[in-house]
DNA sequence: TCAATAGTGTCTGTCAGACAATATTTG
DNA sequence: CAAATATTGTCTGACAGACACTATTGA
């Protein structure tokens, strides 16, 4: 059958790590560009995998030891000159989590990379965490996507933070305030934060439940 | 090779027609579902095909006639459940262009459906055309998408009612004026259009050269 | 009480939308 | 001139960002 061709799934896995968006990079254990470091990513198992997302979680507990966190398709990157082995496909998702989800996971062949200071990796895995790193950035300008990246409770300064490090830029605390107001994704946590200095506590917040594994959209954006 | 699966390309393509946004479905010329409108689509043929965005210009041109439209990947839909030969993976693009191109083309097998009011299609069609669907809601909202669907040049009230047609819902003249002037994507051709009635008649414009095949978007929508 | 950060109230310039005035064509 | 639609000017309420004030903790 000429139409059949090499399908694999690929991983942009994304955390923040001391302040700047990072990439979690495997080292590969196979030829092509063995022992380099490269994105997470495997075969379709047509058996095992009912569909794409699923080989996705499959594939990135293989390689990272971590099951369930936020999944979503990036983009498919495909052609002849992407892979030595010859024509393929790879279907790339993104995933985000917080930075000590992959600590505790210490697996001992990932590490987390600056994506700002990437060196040249094999294929075209600069091309697809590019790809998902200028998605981030967009998707952080109006939805709660990036609220994944704060762990499981956080405060709204620390949450600023993380959407500072997504979009590289400061942003102005009572708009921000506003805006998460009005997103209506996060609920107050009966308890409240210590403080590593002597200041005023932050409440603590966390994802309401029903959008753990979904996103929220502004209208206007920030 | 039990990681070899079939890779099919499929185009949703959409116009405007009677002021309605429309999808062109295509007549299957083989089976399954020999006879059956569905999304124009082909494997990918890997010794012709340099990557995707090759395979669909190539597939769409083949179906339907017409060569080269704005196309812009979807996503992928794969899995062991949407094909009954077995699992797959389709990569979707959407392609949007001026009805008058498809009328022009006048491919005997292909025919304009209101995408508000579709019949079952075969495979996971009805879902991609809604994710299609939503995709140029989504990107009317803050971009210059549309123009694509106005054709080589139009005034800015039909680039309006295009607008209408992909929203849904009536907007407000003044606000869409200063939006297209901020994008800043069109540029007046020097002759004036004929108006049908008895009135003053309104400037042509076109797409700037640099955006035939890109978007620009805004940061505030609308 | 001071230092430090959390959280809130208020002011101001900007912008989207409403309204309406003006412009230009045919009958 | 009347009818019809294009195009532009102006007003107003809503909102983002700046600023500053209050709150709460540890030292």
């Amino acid at each position: 059958m000429h139409q059949a061709v090499i399908a694999t799934v690929d991983i942009v896995f994304l955390t923040i790590h001391n302040g700047r968006l990072g990439v979690a990079l495997s080292k590969r254990d196979k030829e092509p560009f063995q022992g380099g470091d490269a994105l997470p990513g495997g075969y379709i198992h047509a058996q095992e995998d009912r569909d794409c997302l699923d080989a996705a979680v499959r594939i990135l507990h293989e390689k990272t030891g971590i099951l369930p966190p936020y999944l979503e398709q990036l983009q498919t990157f495909a052609g002849a000159a992407r892979d030595p082995r010859g024509w393929s496909v790879s279907v790339a998702y993104f995933a985000l989590v917080h930075y000590r989800v992959i600590e505790s996971a210490h697996h001992p062949d990932v590490a987390i990379f600056p994506v700002d200071a990437l060196r040249r990796l094999p294929f075209d895995h600069n091309d697809i965490i590019a790809t998902a790193v200028d998605r981030i950035r967009n998707k952080a300008q109006y939805s709660s996507l990036p609220c994944h990246l704060a762990g499981e409770t956080f405060t709204l300064p620390k949450l600023q933070k993380v959407y500072e490090a997504c979009l590289g830029e400061a942003l102005n605390k009572v708009s921000f305030r506003r805006k998460m107001q009005e997103l209506a994704v996060l609920e107050a946590v009966p308890g409240q934060m210590e403080t590593e200095g002597a200041h005023r506590p932050a409440q603590l917040y966390r994802l309401k439940a029903e959008f753990k594994n979904g996103l929220k959209s502004l209208a206007r954006g920030l």
